[in-house]
DNA sequence: ATAATAACGGATATATAATATCCGTAAATA
DNA sequence: TATTTACGGATATTATATATCCGTTATTAT
């Protein structure tokens, strides 16, 4: 299994945005040249984060994408969500009610045990994401980002930023 | 994203051999009858578990699979990644490196930190799958199991384990 | 010996999901 | 009015998951 590239490309962008000045906007066409990505399916995934209510976007010219919300208060875990859904990975097809030894469906009161610890697990991990908020993200990247690249990331938005 | 649903047979079918006599072993094909699963794939699973050194298997009349050890030492993790595969599930393709503001791969000395994060949540998930024993999955089984459920598992088994 | 059982690995087919593109429409700006 | 941009739908392509089949080998029972 691997997780939705999207998801990477996602968060990567909100970041992005989280660094831009308050009023600005970078329309989907630009967040792709900026990451080198593929600018259509890459819009997908925006019109994604616009719909879970993460990013606000504006038609026309000098519009595009920008945060709807403060980046300290969006999680990792708000954009994964966004990107993949809201589906638990783990499906139980209730496997234990098949076979020669299944008894009625109204007979077993609990969910399967299997599945109740294959979500237990998927909310540590969701736990852990939801902890993560946006700044933080876009903080370490400004610590850990070569300073020639900031360089260069400034000097491309001032160009982009009209 | 989904989980590979062999994970479900899979975990099902070492409860199953957890509670095996000692010197039992069931064969694919009883297993595959038993939970109503398709035969030859499920087969390719327990191969998984067998490659993973998590049950032997023994070829021939009376063959089939066991337990390679008490399923106290067993975790949901071994079982998950014995399916799934060790690889993580976020994979970092370094998009910070790409488009007009990338510089030399060589000025990066961390991981991105959004992988990182990522990272930490899906170790979050293996800490969790890790904590939680197969004992502990066919004891919660016993107990919650409807009892003419066991009453007819009971009989299956006398049946099949010759 | 022979026949039957069963794991194993490789090859292949099918179905589903991820990736990607294209188009028409609507809205906003200049 | 022309341009820019988001948006939704349709479609194509690729990758992965699901599933089957076959030949080989090992083991057991007759």
């Amino acid at each position: 299994m691997k997780l939705n590239e999207g998801i990477e490309w996602a968060i990567h962008c909100c970041s992005i945005l989280a660094s831009l000045p308050e009023d600005a906007a970078l329309p989907a066409r630009r967040l792709a040249e900026f990451f080198d990505l593929p600018e259509h399916y890459l819009a997908k995934h925006l019109q994604a984060l616009s719909q879970a209510g993460l990013v606000n976007s504006a038609k026309g010219p000098g519009g595009g994408y920008r945060l709807s919300r403060p980046a300290a208060n969006i999680t990792v875990l708000d954009i994964v969500l966004a990107i993949d859904g809201t589906e638990p990975h783990f499906q139980c097809t209730e496997i234990r009610r098949k076979g020669p030894s299944g008894v009625d469906p109204a007979c077993y009161s609990k969910p399967c045990g299997i599945a109740r610890a294959m979500w237990r697990a998927e909310k540590a991990w969701r736990d852990e994401l939801a902890s993560i908020s946006l700044k933080e993200i876009t903080d370490i990247g400004m610590q850990e980002t070569p300073s020639l690249q900031i360089e260069k990331s400034m000097e491309w938005f001032g160009n982009v930023l009209k």
